[in-house]
DNA sequence: AGCACA
């Protein structure tokens, strides 16, 4: 089949049209550039940059057909060419009638954005440092992060389309301050469009993907590193380095706390997998170590300020522990290791459990409607493992709730009131036992 | 310096 068109690839005199054809222009001329050399011959309704093998290319669209002749009569007999930057600027008809912008979801605003983490260490950019970052500018709900051909990107939801915009003007094209990445992490550049998303989905809290709206998601077993991530809390303020490890320390300790007591107060939260307590500036405090940075967190946040036993007493102050893995040498009334199920318990002492009437856990934790009860048929220990166990626990299991409330032997401490349950605080109910074989945390 | 990747 020959005899094809004859017609020219271009012809050199297009017949008008409200689209102009632009070339010559400078780098990564915008689209604002673009209006201002087109406003003064009348109202330009869309642009498109960036055309062209070179990029160098664009089209500007007249609302009216008017406007795009008068543009470009004018060009055409004045002394001075059309310039951008001090560029010359060749124009002529388009010989399309109209722009279509494949306006991508990156153009149009959105409530998340697609972040493209730039630099030779961007991996090592964590999501907490990123969410850090865009907090700033409001609540974030969500991240995921991913590895895309165009390198390590994130998407980050916020409320609504202002506060991604707001963040998205600040952020493009910045780098992340150095001080809150790691010493040897080189810098690491922000390019910021619009998603296309709306709701992102994130099934667990991960080193890969967060829903801070949802602090009960299960906690994916790849969220465990090691390494003491810098992050920080849900109000997008403080900066505190996050641990899975907590510092407990226990004021105005009116009745001993024991370190089934703590397990059971921390189990509320997540598998407890270690506890180490000791004696500092002559006060207690323990370390209660987690699977997990986000369970620390939320039982740090939980736990932070509030008492063991009503009426203030054994007062919980809460910090982030440098550790990320005790080292538990021995199970013994001051430390254990609760992933170890056979590890060696030593009696070092008859146990303050039989010394004094102790106050001490029941059998369930309450805190903010969320249960977890760890019973002797339910082995307290729960391998870090992603969505089973704990978590599942959060919306109540009323049937592994294994003890009455009434039935309680409680002996106050002498001179002492009873401590009482408040509502919607942790309940605790004195014990009538001694220390229960280790691995499993309760007391009966 | 000559027309838009999906």
């Amino acid at each position: 089949m020959a005899s094809v068109s004859s017609q020219p690839q271009f012809r050199y005199t297009q017949p008008p049209s409200k689209v102009l054809h632009l070339r010559n222009l400078p780098w990564e001329c915008t689209e604002e550039e673009l209006i201002e050399l087109g406003k003064p011959f009348g109202k330009v309704v869309n642009t498109k940059c960036n055309v062209g093998a070179n990029r160098n290319q664009a089209f500007i669209e007249f609302a009216d057909l008017n406007q795009a002749i008068a543009m470009i009569s004018y060009y055409a007999s004045s002394s001075e060419p059309a310039q951008v930057r001090g560029k010359t600027v060749y124009l002529q008809y388009s010989n399309r009638q109209e722009i279509v912008n494949n306006k991508t979801a990156a153009d149009v605003a959105g409530n998340v954005l697609l972040v493209t983490i730039e630099g030779a260490d961007a991996r090592l950019v964590s999501i907490d440092v990123l969410h850090l970052v865009f907090s700033a500018f409001g609540f974030v709900h969500k991240i995921t992060t991913f590895e895309k051909t165009a390198g390590f990107q994130a998407l980050v939801q916020f409320s609504d389309a202002e506060t991604a915009t707001s963040a998205k003007d600040a952020l493009d094209g910045r780098s992340i301050p150095r001080y809150l990445l790691p010493e040897h992490v080189g810098p690491c550049t922000l390019r910021i469009t619009y998603s296309g998303h709306t709701d992102l989905s994130v099934k667990f809290q991960s080193h890969r993907s967060r829903d801070y709206t949802n602090p009960y998601l299960p906690v994916a077993s790849s969220a465990i590193d090691g390494s003491g991530q810098f992050g920080m809390g849900l109000d997008g303020k403080k900066l505190e380095p996050e641990s899975n490890v907590l510092l407990a320390s226990i004021e105005n300790m009116q009745y001993a706390v024991t370190l089934d007591v703590l397990h059971m107060v921390f189990s509320a939260f997540g598998p407890v997998q270690k506890i180490a307590m000791f004696d500092k500036n002559g006060g207690l405090q323990a370390l209660i170590q987690y699977p997990d940075v986000q369970t620390a967190v939320v039982a740090k946040e939980a736990l932070e300020g509030h008492c063991i036993y009503d009426g203030g007493f054994c007062k919980l102050h809460i910090s982030y522990s440098r550790h990320t893995d005790l080292s538990i040498k021995v199970n013994n009334d001051r430390s254990r290791d609760y992933t170890i199920p056979n590890a060696p318990v030593v009696e070092t002492q008859p146990s303050i459990l039989g010394q004094h009437p102790v106050p001490s856990v029941g059998q369930a934790v309450q805190y903010n409607g969320v249960q977890y009860s760890p019973g002797p048929e339910q082995p307290v220990m729960h391998q870090p493992q992603p969505q089973a166990g704990w978590a599942a626990a959060a919306p109540a299991a009323p049937q592994s709730m294994p003890m009455q409330m009434h039935n309680n032997h409680y002996m106050p401490p002498p001179g002492t009131m009873p401590p009482q349950m408040a509502p919607g605080m942790m309940q605790f109910r004195p014990p009538t036992s001694t220390i229960p074989p280790y691995g499993s945390g309760h007391i009966r």
